[in-house]
RNA sequence: UGUCCGCUAGUUCUUC
């Protein structure tokens, strides 16, 4: 079962979600509570999140009782699919199985609502919890990122960088995203410029596409073109 | 019978 575990696993982290799905039914009546989160997760992370929550159901029709991974991927998959109402059944589930204060499961629930369109919940998980660390603030600008609100996210941002808690480069994705989706150029380059030489965290492909992507959406495309060119990345 | 361990989980550009 471990064998096929880490299979189901493998084919689902490289885009085989089909073959994933084959080698869980063959295994039949021999899932274990890991087959189980291997299949969901792999549908979460394609954006399959029907899919993932259907297994969800019948894996706790079968009486195979949810873990912390469970939850931490079916929120993921929810989130997907922006279905809040799923969201909050889950989240009753988890204060029910007493998770809502593992950092995985929680920064989930925030992630999922804030991408549902429901940051004061998101906020409120956040004020409550002693996991205030880099990942559950990226989680809230993220997705205020996802909902092109660069006000939201700004604001985060600056909260933030007064705690004491580091900003990382998946913070500016975030934040430069934001400024993408608003066609912000300048806030852009100014974020970038303080990324490198204030937090010296060296800029990733993703910081990059950010920027090409702000330029493009605001008109400037010799621009954009000429960033594209000689940036340090491969472009794809 | 129970507990623990081994395979699985959170924030990440564009498009959807």
């Amino acid at each position: 079962v471990m064998v096929a575990n880490t299979l189901i696993d493998v084919y689902g982290k490289c885009g085989s979600v089909d073959d994933a799905r084959r080698v869980f039914d063959m295994l039949n009546i021999k899932h274990n509570v890991v087959t189980w989160n291997a299949m969901i997760i792999g549908y979460a992370q394609h954006s399959l999140g029907q899919e993932a929550f259907i297994l969800f159901k019948k894996m706790v029709c079968m009486g195979v009782k949810p873990d912390k991974f469970t939850y931490a991927s079916i929120l993921k998959a929810v989130s997907s699919i922006l279905a809040l109402d799923y969201g909050k059944l889950v989240h009753e589930q988890v204060i029910k199985c007493g998770f809502e204060g593992d950092v995985f499961v929680l920064s989930s629930l925030m992630d999922m609502y804030v991408k549902c369109g429901s940051h004061e919940d998101a906020q409120r998980l956040f004020l409550q919890t002693c996991h205030q660390d880099t990942v559950t603030w990226n989680a809230l600008i993220s997705g205020h990122a996802h909902n092109n609100d660069y006000n939201l996210a700004l604001h985060c941002f600056q909260n933030m960088e007064q705690g004491d808690c580091g900003l990382d480069d998946v913070t500016y994705v975030g934040l430069l995203s934001a400024c993408g989706h608003s066609g912000l150029v300048k806030e852009s380059c100014s974020h970038f410029r303080a990324m490198t030489e204030s937090h010296a965290i060296a800029p990733t492909f993703d910081h990059y596409n950010c920027l090409v992507d702000s330029l493009g959406r605001s008109g400037c495309l010799d621009e954009a073109l000429s960033l594209l060119e000689s940036m340090p990345f491969q472009d794809n």
